[in-house]
DNA sequence: TTACATGCAAAGTATTTGCTTCGCT
DNA sequence: AGCGAAGCAAATACTTTGCATGTAA
């Protein structure tokens, strides 16, 4: 994998990025400051990154495809109120993993799981509506 | 929902398929006796008996959406070798389900699943090839 | 210098939608 | 009769690819 400037403006706006951008997302982000830049590299350098394992593709259903610097051992949730993608971890989680090491079945090699549920910060919000409905 | 006879052509194509089609393999088995069949129609009707809970989406990562019959409770998995997708139960799943059930953050209401590994058919293919590398 | 990477536009894949017409109920 | 459904084509969303040019090693 060859050294350019662009792999370099990728991977820094991808650091700097909160949370799982998509590929359009950090090529909105570069491509005011490097107008040439083109969403194919974005694309093409994203996946390069993940095949290397040097980042972590997110597979969402019917969503496009966000991406993860965390490398360790996590799950996926989306929050089924804003939309948003969070990093799980827990032991109950880890408990999870282990019983999915165990199915004998299908020499299970690999898996992919996605979560759904309500995040903390909508959680908070629907018991402040469920308070006092004028609260926004 | 209305009955039409697209309906009932879809679903029962449905039922008499083998596996998990997509809107693009059951079109293609409809599409010779009835001509004027649209494939918006199967895409359109096989989200509607989804959405009623008559079917079940089966959401592929990278891969059309296929559609399964069985409504209980099961598994997915994709067989690394050949890519069939198939329906997987047993006792260590049901483990791995209630282990999921007992995660405490997040509120997890929900999660998808999909497991890969190799199927029966491929584990005994490669079987033979590893004793007979003429085997084919 | 040469092979890999980029930019750009075009194509690809999967699915949905607008709109007119059709046909259940 | 009225309104949901079908047919068709076009649009959409996301992503990849072909090809000429650029550039790191």
């Amino acid at each position: 994998m060859r050294q350019t400037k662009q792999k370099r403006y990728i991977m820094e706006a991808f650091q700097n990025y909160h949370g799982h951008p998509t590929a359009e997302e950090l090529y909105a982000v570069l491509s005011p400051k490097h107008p040439r830049l083109s969403l194919a590299t974005v694309y093409r350098n994203l996946n390069q990154f993940a095949d290397k394992g040097m980042i972590n593709r997110v597979i969402i259903p019917n969503g496009p495809t966000r991406f993860d610097s965390i490398l360790d051992f996590h799950y996926h949730a989306i929050c089924e109120e804003c939309g948003e993608l969070f990093d799980i971890d827990s032991p109950e989680i880890r408990a999870v993993d282990e019983a999915i090491h165990n199915i004998k079945a299908f020499n299970v090699s690999n898996y992919k799981i996605m979560l759904y549920g309500t995040c903390d910060l909508c959680k908070v919000k629907s018991q402040h509506l469920h308070e006092n409905p004028s609260f926004n």
